[in-house]
DNA sequence: TTTTGAATTGGGAACGGTTGCATAAAAAAC
DNA sequence: GTTTTTTATGCAACCGTTCCCAATTCAAAA
């Protein structure tokens, strides 16, 4: 059925040589004739020759394949890093298989052994809403193969990471509310447990610190990302009698919720209550008052990803677990947080 | 460096049988004793053991992998695609390798190459917009190798294909403006050569057509699908002396760039135009008025794809390219489609 | 006991490459 | 014209599996 791809054996064949000197003919090891590297070559160019590479990963115990686990490609927040990653991979000769966990942790330990059963050359992992406990992760450690964990980090494990300055992020978000003249800012925050969440709070209850403000349990309530999660969240907190009077949501998403909770209620953004939000989706410079954000730089986070395990790959000897590498935000201000 | 992963022979060894025993014990062979076939799984079970996918691969002439190519994986359009794709690959005990074309044709040949020197067990293409001679994609016919477009698909090739109903789209996207009471209707279209741009155009005459409208061509303005191009060519049609009264962009994101134009040169949507889109992206239900939009079921269309293809995998005998799968849109009226 | 057949198991080729080592051929040195 | 060296090639093993075929075991039948 399927014309069989061409062989090395072909070649072979067809020249009436044996299959070490087609080798080494296109490898151009020094060891053959001219005369037969030339004509080697140019028929393994005329049958459209390609060296199999699962043969090659069998034998030479590299496949030049990277594994790459998200919680889900179509957040846009991921497909950029994922973007990103492919650049640089690409670029460096290795291609990448994508996997999603779908934010279960069960998933995740499976693809992770699926791509290990493929032999990728090493993995880079962003874990799941769920995973808390890490025995597959210190697996990987254990068995000597190179990962690198990326912007859903896990904290208590030392490991090459690339990561958001996610408290330095929500400390200015919060510094510029205040500065705004905001006093009572709310956060709904991410999901319990996870670290963004947490560093995103500790951001927020530093910059409240800082400029003296007290820290009300309260306004601080654990949510989601998604639009409907700030929706609910925000009726919740119009509902307290000390209301707040600016909200910080731990997405762009969970912020325009929180938009259509305040204006479903009758009241104005940002005269009334301030709205802020991240990742600088492309819908908070469309609605009205721009939505302020702060822009994650997520391409470059795959990008640099990819460099850090390849870094690890290629000079496995003497590789020494580096310091977090922790990219810079940068804060967008919009109406949605400017008093008028 | 490495701990080796534990392979068929450590399990012989360890169990003091051969290797083709184990091989036989693992995959259930009915000619193994019941007590060694319990031995052998118990002690892969103990150990990890993972079967090599590179050997299964080489071995079998199977890899149970899927190549998957799209011009981004960071549009939101293709990354909802990839993911519906990627559930039923998963569910049926493939994966995805996924590489971008980054819309360069040369690109689009290179990752084709690089899936096959992976023995991919198939294709899914959906053609980068400089594709505009198909050699590559009819070699995968000639070689026998089992593909699908989708989406971005040739016109003129007979193969499976998986694609939207866009002409129909358009034409009940204009129907509606029609019946909206708008006449002066003009089309940002999508880059010449691209079929879904022509569908679109051809559903737009058609529904033109229908209502004894005059079709004139100096309201149809190939552009792109980022807002700038909205944005730029809503400014050209602005300048004409018979102003249009409605613009169908090709995008979402082209048909925000009409309403930024619009409202920039002082009108208003939808009183004196309106606007309307394709792709139901997130921001159409937030900004105001509501974007009028079609909503593509892109997750499905990957799903589609994948079961097309696995069924060409499959069942290679006797598969008779079928016709082209059409996935039915949805028209969703907002405001910026209705008159007040 | 043998014979016989079925149930198990082992050996080895194959998949498509790479590579060390032996060998043949050609070139250089004597 | 030998011998030695260099250069070019082939052979065979290996990577981790599967699978065909031959060999062994074992119990039942003769």
């Amino acid at each position: 059925m399927i014309k069989r791809a061409v062989t090395i054996k072909d070649l072979a064949k067809k020249l009436g040589v044996s299959k070490s000197t087609i080798s080494r003919a296109l490898r151009d090891h020094p060891n053959v004739k001219e005369a037969t590297r030339v004509a080697v070559q140019k028929l393994a160019k005329e049958l459209n020759y390609q060296p199999d590479r699962l043969a090659l990963g069998l034998v030479g115990h590299k496949t030049y394949s990277l594994g790459l686990v998200v919680p889900r490609i179509d957040f846009p927040y991921f497909s950029h890093a994922v973007s990103g990653a492919q650049e640089i991979a690409s670029r460096a000769g290795y291609q990448i298989i994508i996997c999603q966990s779908n934010e279960s942790l069960e998933t995740e330990k499976a693809v992770i052994n699926t791509l290990l059963a493929n032999r990728v050359d090493g993995l880079m992992i962003s874990i799941s809403i769920e995973t808390e406990e890490y025995d597959h992760i210190t697996d990987l450690q254990e068995r000597g193969i190179p990962f690198v964990l990326f912007d859903r980090v896990i904290d208590c494990i030392k490991a090459p990471k690339v990561v958001m300055d996610n408290v330095d992020a929500a400390f200015r978000l919060v510094s510029h509310l205040i500065e705004q003249g905001y006093r009572r800012i709310a956060h709904i925050a991410g999901p319990r447990g996870l670290l963004v969440s947490e560093q995103r709070i500790k951001g927020y209850e530093q910059a409240l610190r800082k400029y003296g403000l007290e820290y009300n349990p309260a306004w601080v309530i654990h949510s989601g990302f998604r639009v409907e999660s700030g929706e609910q969240t925000t009726k919740q907190l119009l509902e307290l009698n000390n209301r707040p009077d600016a909200i910080m949501a731990v997405s762009d998403s969970a912020a325009m919720g929180a938009v259509l909770a305040i204006e479903d209620a009758g009241l104005r953004v940002p005269d009334d209550i301030a709205v802020a939000g991240f990742n600088n989706e492309n819908f908070t410079r469309f609605v009205k008052p721009g939505l302020t954000t702060v822009s994650l730089p997520m391409y470059e986070l795959g990008q640099q990803a990819v460099k850090m395990l390849l870094r690890q790959i290629e000079h496995p000897d003497g590789f020494k677990v580096p310091h977090p590498l922790t990219l810079k935000s940068h804060l967008i201000e919009r109406g949605s947080t400017t008093r008028r």
